[in-house]
DNA sequence: TCAAAACCCATGGTATTCCATTTAAAGGAT
DNA sequence: ATCCTTTAAATGGAATACCATGGGTTTTGA
């Protein structure tokens, strides 16, 4: 299982290319470390990007919904189609797409900020920016943690 | 589970090298002895280590949360993005890394507290000051610790 | 045909590994 | 107890491997 944690800055040569921290193409599962998926975060202006066995899991959750819903065939498209696969070349780097570059604003540096399951790829002011609401609302909202920590204490088999 | 316990102070050479006392290392929980994890202290300027699994099971918490909500993004960015994992050398020493070392304050020697199931990094002369200041507030507020009494796996029962 | 992507190699810096030395702790015998 | 022996831990430095980065060359596909 991946765990994507720590940030690292790294440059984005004139070529958009940008090599991946060694220690998250580490995290990624076995048998899934060709590539990452990426694609717009939903709730800033980051790139959010995880492993193809993360998507195949979110795809098989869509069986949740009945085959012609209009749920499934909501979410199936929007999570679906803008996502993009990147494989690394012989040095661990990606070609970051224009489209997300724009979107994310990330121009000479990108900074990556590990998320657990997932990671993001952060223009560097607008990350530091977006750490600290986040670690504010954190501060506001931790009961919200300990509750769910409490829940799953003692759950959790060892050797797993 | 982990305990640590006891206080050590040791050398930090001018890679940043130190040694983690050998008795935190044999406390680490089996499967998970390779390296340590540690993150900025939220409460004073020290660093806060526990082992690999106890984040493993703070990432499995995040999963209570919906995983597009604000909630999980806040949480698993706030929380993850700040962890450094470090893995031992084979003489059981770690790199500190620069920032952390700014935020501690720590230089040439390091002094190692343990807490239990975490433990803290800390500039020595900073160290002695919490320490004497934690002392006095356990002093005034000692009744309001209770023994409790653990009886199964995760389950926690009031002692008598 | 031309630009973009994939591939290849070279470099400098950093982190990891290895080995040697010193220091401290533990045990036994006098 | 004290001294001596033995083992483990902590420390220092050098050799090595890895990674981020830059540039060039070939291939691909529109």
């Amino acid at each position: 299982m991946p765990l994507f944690m720590s940030k690292y800055t790294n440059k984005v040569d004139r070529k958009g290319r940008v090599s991946v921290p060694s220690q998250f193409r580490a995290a990624l599962p076995s048998g899934f470390q060709k590539s990452i998926v990426m694609y717009q975060a939903v709730n800033h202006g980051a790139i959010e990007c995880c492993d193809l066995l993360h998507i195949e899991k979110v795809n098989d959750s869509l069986e949740g919904f009945a085959p012609y819903s209009d749920e499934h065939d909501e979410f199936s498209l929007a999570l679906m189609s803008g996502l993009t696969e990147l494989c690394f070349d012989g040095n661990g780097r990606i070609i970051l797409p224009q489209d997300l570059m724009e979107y994310s604003g990330i121009m000479n540096l990108a900074t990556f900020a590990g998320k657990g399951k997932t990671f993001q790829i952060w223009e560097p002011a607008a990350f530091n920016r977006e750490l600290d609401i986040a670690r504010h609302k954190v501060k506001e909202k931790r009961d919200l943690l300990k509750f769910r920590l409490k829940t799953t204490e003692g759950t959790i088999k060892d050797g797993s």
